[in-house]
DNA sequence: CCATCTTTGTGCACGCGTTCACAAAGACAT
DNA sequence: ATGTCTTTGTGAACGCGTGCACAAAGATGG
């Protein structure tokens, strides 16, 4: 997952696992792309096979809803979508600020995914002059300077950092003071916050590593084990070996 | 956390926890900043407060790379770099390839926290006829058809998906079908992969999405308390009654 | 060499999340 | 009305991840 969050410890928000909430926009998508092919009822089978989870677990999901199926038929596809929509909050418009529109914070800007539920980007900043006025997105770009006033002035409750790791802290803490409790952050950085706010980051290079790591296992795999059966020549079995704790690699690193 | 990593279940890998090893990474970010400061030790404290997590925790998950630490002292940066390094594969080069070059795709092909890691773009590709040829960031567009080439001649084994939703499959069974073992998607959909390769998803909407969730409750919590106390009027106390699984609400979208 | 002090490494307990498996609910046919 | 068949909702068991708390390791100073 590329994603994240800070440390919510077990916080059960309303008796809703953080887990299934995470799952719920899941639910949410499956269940909109269902419901413009006029679908009228899903089974939990088939919505966890769209959204690719396990269906005892999409069931159990629900059931912290409520009880919204009907037992031999299976979910209202337009009824869960208003639930699942009104738990999420999306009933309401979330007016949103993007912070850095460098190539990413362009990027964003563009996206359409943003509006199409109930995100409605009510500014762009940046702190570079000449980036001021342009537009982006049929959106004119707005100086740092008016980051305040902006967030109060349209009640804005959700912000988007995308400016360099070096700028994050500080952008997050004009954010945070002007009344800002909920940030996306794309910036690699650990940002602070005060409690009551809510931090979730996006962090490609993350993920990558993460890959890595996996694509590193898969390509030792075969070798290891060819190890493990002692069906491999000495030298490559010493090659194999990876490095134990005992130590016996350089203390530097070769890079 | 903007990532959700698709079910892999419960492997161990090597005996490293999946939870541990996504955040090495982080880990390894907080030494790599100390190492450019020329810090020789740190703490498991000062550490795990860098990379903004629990020390016991931090503790617990070097311990399963081994014993690479001094009590009474601290760990030596470089040496843990190079061991999570090493760990996480990155001491090797990863040729990438990202499919998609619009709005995201360019963006992340300028991304420099790319290369910094060891993780190399070997080309960007598109479907686009009017995008060949075209330079971003310095590397020339190439058309989906060499696609299947471009994997195998330069044994590429992580691809990077920024096309529309619509296209997200296919491209990822071609990818797969040529070689590649790793995935990270960017598009809104849930990608059906062979046994034996990774998919890791970002998706912005989703993490809005989560942030609202919280955000709605953090606004109904003054008054839903309140209810409980019995300290409004009853117009306020039904209107703040979210309805419950008893079923007095439209079972129609209102958008 | 001994005492003291710092910091690691981990045993242990606890809670969350996942999954299995099944009873009961309800649709539908007869 | 009764029976059958499908599918939900959930109890219960299990495993993973987290964090506390502490013993042991080792550095440092006398
Ligand atoms: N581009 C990517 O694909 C990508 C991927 C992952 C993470 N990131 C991260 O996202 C961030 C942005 O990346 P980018 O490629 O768009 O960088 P960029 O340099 O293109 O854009 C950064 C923008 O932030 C603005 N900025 C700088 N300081 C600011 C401040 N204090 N207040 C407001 N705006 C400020 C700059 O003027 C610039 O326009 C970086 O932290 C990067 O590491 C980028
Ligand atoms: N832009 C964002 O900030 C953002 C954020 C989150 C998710 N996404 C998702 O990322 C994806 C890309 O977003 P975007 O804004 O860059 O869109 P975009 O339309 O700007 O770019 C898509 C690119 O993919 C190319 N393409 C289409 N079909 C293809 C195929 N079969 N093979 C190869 N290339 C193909 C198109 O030619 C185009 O250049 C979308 O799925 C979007 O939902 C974007």
């Amino acid at each position: 997952m590329a994603t994240g969050r800070t440390h919510r410890p077990a916080t059960r928000s309303r008796g809703i696992p953080e887990a299934t909430v995470a799952r719920l926009p899941l639910y949410l998508r499956a269940l909109t792309a269902l419901s413009e092919r006029s679908v009228p009822t899903v089974s939990s089978e088939e919505l966890a096979t769209a959204a690719g989870v396990n269906s005892a677990k999409l069931r159990k999901d629900f059931s912290y809803l409520g009880s919204y199926g009907t037992r031999g038929v299976g979910y209202d596809v337009e009824y869960l979508v208003y639930q699942i929509s009104r738990e999420l909050g999306l009933t309401q418009d979330w007016p949103v600020v993007i912070v850095g529109i460098g190539n990413l914070g362009a990027a964003l800007a563009n996206y359409g995914g943003f509006a199409s539920r109930g995100f409605r980007v009510a500014a762009l900043i940046d702190a570079d002059p000449a980036q001021t006025g342009k537009l982006v997105a049929g959106l004119p770009v707005r100086h740092t300077d008016e980051l305040e006033e902006i967030v109060e002035r349209n009640q804005v409750s959700i912000g988007v950092i995308a400016t360099p790791a070096g700028a994050a802290q500080e952008v997050c803490d004009r954010l945070v003071a002007a009344g800002v409790t909920s940030i996306l952050n794309f910036a690699p950085t650990v940002l602070s916050v005060p409690d009551g706010v809510d931090v979730r980051k996006v962090d490609l290079s993350i993920e990558l590593q993460i890959l890595a790591f996996h694509e590193q296992r898969k390509a030792g795999e075969d070798l290891g084990e060819a190890v493990a059966r002692g069906t491999l020549p000495k030298a490559a079995e010493e090659a194999a070996d990876r490095p134990g704790p005992d130590g016996d690699v350089p203390a530097v690193m070769p890079a």
